[in-house]
RNA sequence: GUCCCUAUCGUCUAGCCCGGCCUAGGACACCGCCCUUUCACGGCGGCGACACGGGUUCAAAUCCCGUUGGGGACGCCA
């Protein structure tokens, strides 16, 4: 029986980041290599920026990925799970305030009297002056009498930093010493009894018994505040892992208004969630097999090794992205690619229903190798729902625009009014039979009949598709090519 | 300003901890060739990096120091 323990606490104030789609997965995939377990926290104590609709986006991108947790809140109609709940920590607020007055009572933090403003000012003149801008201590060391003049004056509690050397023992980043005199006492409850972010994370880390705290490492240096509250508190430290961050591609912090930076907006764009995830995986990590890159989730959770994962950040990077799907999309079977296809046919207004679920997977199968992203389906398939609306322009210049190309379609109509069977197969045989008879390259008339057809020059392989089509739409798209090139050329524009 | 983290091809990275096997390996991208009914795929080849400066050492991408670049923390935000 694994003891581990993680977590995934993301505040809910908006879509679900790519980094911490990353910071998930890590955690995820920790949990799950190692049966431990995986939490779903929300830190939602922020009142003002965190709604349920955010919540709900934010769960939503999880649920697409993959990433399921074995404790949470209540959500979509599920109910909380877990015996250290809640697991919303706006609903652990009693606690922690119960732990802050616990550290005031064994004189591990204090009651500061000093406003909001004049903190700020203080901040502000100390940043002018180029002072690093920390707390003067001013409460720190106020008598009972001191307190007790101050009557019903609305007071934080600081947390009180003793001198010393604290040391984060990272798993990513090795040991990472700090002197104690880099941190000021910080607030760790508000006057309204609200508490602030590093003790509710370190009570609730505590109390909820994670064993690995695996998070970005825009918190390495708030680690070493926490590592003190847990010491104070009296709680088992976790073990720590702060993993470098997700940068854009031009290297900077990936901004939450590009495009991206919500991990559905790939969902929208045509990519699987295993690419998002092998993708995401290998941003940081590298597995001991030496140049392996493709992994399914179930195949992450095996290779997965928590010691393998690098210290820098990573650009992101849309082209490998895009490979990585292409070949996550090859590794579907026919059924699984129509079957995930289907609703971007339908949502760009395509009719799929007079064609039966086998015939829609050999359509699947015959883009499979050829459609980067889902979405690139539609151009790749709309001609089998709609008659062409027009030729592409230059390819009928290319095809086309030669004496003989009414000539040449009505070889292939001719012939493919009686090949049979009617398969790709014998299709196939019955152009080359063609070119050979005329003494042409096969070229000669699948170029020409793949524009009749489908109106374009690129998609799937033209006999696939001329059997999928059906021997009388392509024999009546083939008149109608025909009677364009006689009379319509010039009225093209 | 103080402190912390980080730095190998354009990008993701292997190698670094335990110096020599590194004339630095792979992948994506790019370029060329091959395959080929388009587009892809695939195959072959090419381009391409140890940020800089000092040490230590017979020997440094690997260890040490400094510089520079990037990121972070210093909130009654999380």
């Amino acid at each position: 029986m694994s003891t581990v323990r993680v977590r995934i606490a993301p505040s809910p104030s908006g879509f679900l980041h790519i980094g911490t789609a990353k910071v998930a997965l890590f955690n995820w995939l920790y949990a799950r290599q190692t049966g431990g377990a995986f939490i779903l926290r929300l830190e939602d104590t922020d009142a003002d920026r965190s709604t349920e609709e955010f919540a709900e986006a934010m769960c939503e991108g999880f649920r697409w990925l993959g990433i399921d947790w074995d404790e949470g809140p209540e959500f979509a109609g599920q109910p909380e799970k877990g015996a250290l709940g809640p697991y919303r920590q706006s609903l652990r607020k009693e606690l922690h305030r119960r732990e802050a007055h616990r550290l005031l009572e064994e004189g591990k933090a204090y009651r500061c009297f000093c406003t909001k403003e004049e903190l700020d000012a203080a901040r502000e003149e100390a940043m002018r002056e180029k002072r690093p801008p920390r707390y003067a201590g001013t409460c720190r060391n106020l008598s009972a009498e001191q307190i007790a003049a101050m009557g019903d004056r609305p007071f934080s509690i600081r947390f009180r930093v003793e001198p010393g050397e604290t040391v984060i023992d990272d798993l990513i980043q090795g040991p990472v010493k700090v002197d104690n005199k880099e941190f000021d006492d910080f607030i760790i409850l508000r006057p309204n009894g609200e508490p602030i972010f590093h003790l509710a994370v370190v009570v609730d880390d505590g109390t909820m018994k994670i064993t690995h705290v695996i998070r970005g490492d825009d918190h390495l240096t708030n680690a070493a505040r926490h590592v003190m509250l847990f010491d104070a508190l009296g709680y088992a430290r976790p073990k720590f892992a702060h993993l470098p961050m997700v940068l854009d591609e031009h290297g900077k912090k990936y901004s939450k208004r590009l495009h991206g930076a919500n991990v559905l907006d790939w969902r929208d764009d045509g990519y699987l969630p295993e690419t998002l995830v092998n993708y995401v995986a290998l941003l940081g990590w590298t597995p001991v097999e030496e140049g392996r890159e493709l992994f399914t989730r179930e195949e992450l959770v095996q290779a997965f090794d928590i010691d393998r994962l690098g210290k820098s950040a990573a650009k992101f990077d849309l082209k490998k992205l895009q490979w990585i799907n292409g070949q996550h999309i090859r590794r579907l079977t026919p059924e699984e690619l129509r079957d995930r296809v289907l609703p971007i046919l339908h949502r760009a207004g395509l009719d799929t229903s007079g064609k039966t679920p086998e015939w829609l997977a050999h359509m699947a199968a015959a883009c499979q190798e050829k459609i980067p992203t889902l979405n690139d389906i539609v151009a790749y398939t709309d001609f089998f729902f709609a008659e062409p609306s027009h030729y592409e322009e230059k390819a009928v210049k290319k095809q086309w625009d030669k004496p003989d190309a009414a000539e040449r379609l009505e070889h292939i109509s001719q012939t493919m009014a009686s090949v049979e069977p009617w398969s790709a197969e014998a299709i196939k045989v019955a152009f080359e039979a063609l070119a050979e008879r005329t003494g042409n390259p096969l070229g000669h008339f699948v170029h020409p009949a793949r524009l009749a057809l489908t109106g374009k020059s690129v998609g799937p392989g033209l006999f696939e598709l001329t059997e999928l089509l059906g021997r009388d739409a392509v024999v009546e798209r083939l008149g109608r090519a025909i009677a364009f090139i006689q009379h319509g050329m010039e009225t093209q524009s």
